[in-house]
DNA sequence: CTTTAGATAGAACGATCATTATAATTACAC
DNA sequence: GTGTAATTATAATGATCGTTCTATCTAAAG
């Protein structure tokens, strides 16, 4: 992977994430990379696949982040893997997402065709997400898997508008509950 | 209230919800609703202000909702308050809201500055929410008014991605069990 | 050194954006 | 019916959008 496109994705995936991907132009993305605006398209036909690189690059950050925590915590802890997944969840939480998820906002933005390769990549993230959930424990039942992802979902919400470590703490004490 | 305005603001908050606040341009609104955009300018001194409208509108609805149904399963049920508002709040959702939470999403297209308008009203919206949530019920800890916002969020924003019958029966279930 | 590929700045494209100006038309109160 | 206010259609504003073209430049490989 070249350094430039790298760059490139950082940057993006910052700006789109603070202001939402309508808002931000390719200019913005350029001047704030100091990457000539050539240089980008060489490495991206277009805003649209740009954005969708951007969500790839996310997505294997996010389930390399929950892979990893949640296999660390396994040893030592008397805690489920759900709890664990709540847990290493929050982390990622606090360390990188308390302004929302990026996915549920590209389809947000991209909503109106549910056939838009946007919103079929998000669409495959969550899947890959509940397959991820379901697979950590196969004795969950459909239900139990659903409310994970409606703690980790509720989580990620509410720390737009409530403080991230309230919000943590909360979560965790509710996967307990649910999951412990 | 004008007849035009209130036309203006009903085809605006079906547009801005089903494609976004950036990816709506006015020309598309006035045509939407057969409306001249000179009209619109008259009522409105700005597309910020037209949504500033728009959202309290939606706020407006939402709460006499949330008040009505709660108030409506008052009387003949067992349920508590907080089990009383999860039930509610899915009614809304699934009649009103299964593609996320119009507030956030106003937030998160505008989070540029905390001190915007748009994000300002949006914050005062989570607040009204929650102090309605603690004032129905004030032996309820600040965690389990947390808890309960969480849940709502959660059930919000998994019906972007999930069937939605499947999410309020899950998200009625768990209210039931953490508040029952 | 020469060649080749990648990166650069800047201008230009047509499209669309929010907003305003203009001027004609409708509707309603007195 | 006259006058006042609201609504209309249309065009124009200047800005920004995604995208492409051109032409110069840098850097690494042979």
């Amino acid at each position: 992977m070249s350094k430039k496109k790298e760059d490139l994705l950082h940057t993006s995936e910052i700006l789109f994430y603070d202001h939402g991907f309508h808002s931000i132009g390719l200019k913005k993305i350029v001047t704030e990379s100091g990457i000539a605006m050539m240089t980008l398209y060489n490495h991206f036909a277009s805003k649209e696949e740009l954005i969708m690189n951007v969500l790839q690059r996310r997505e294997d950050r996010y389930m390399d982040h929950l892979n990893f925590f949640t296999n660390l915590l396994d040893e030592g802890t008397s805690h489920s893997a759900f709890v664990r997944i709540a847990v290493a969840h929050c982390r990622w939480l606090n360390d990188y997402a308390s302004k929302g998820c990026l996915f549920l906002r590209a389809k947000e933005e991209y909503g109106a065709t549910s056939d838009h390769p946007i919103v079929v990549k998000v669409n495959e993230h969550k899947y890959r997400l509940k397959q991820f959930i379901q697979s950590s424990d196969t004795s969950r039942s459909p239900e139990e898997v659903i409310s994970l992802c409606l703690l980790l979902e509720g989580a990620t919400a509410l720390s737009e508008s409530e403080n991230t470590d309230t919000v943590v703490q909360q979560t965790i004490k509710m996967a307990e509950r649910l999951f412990g």
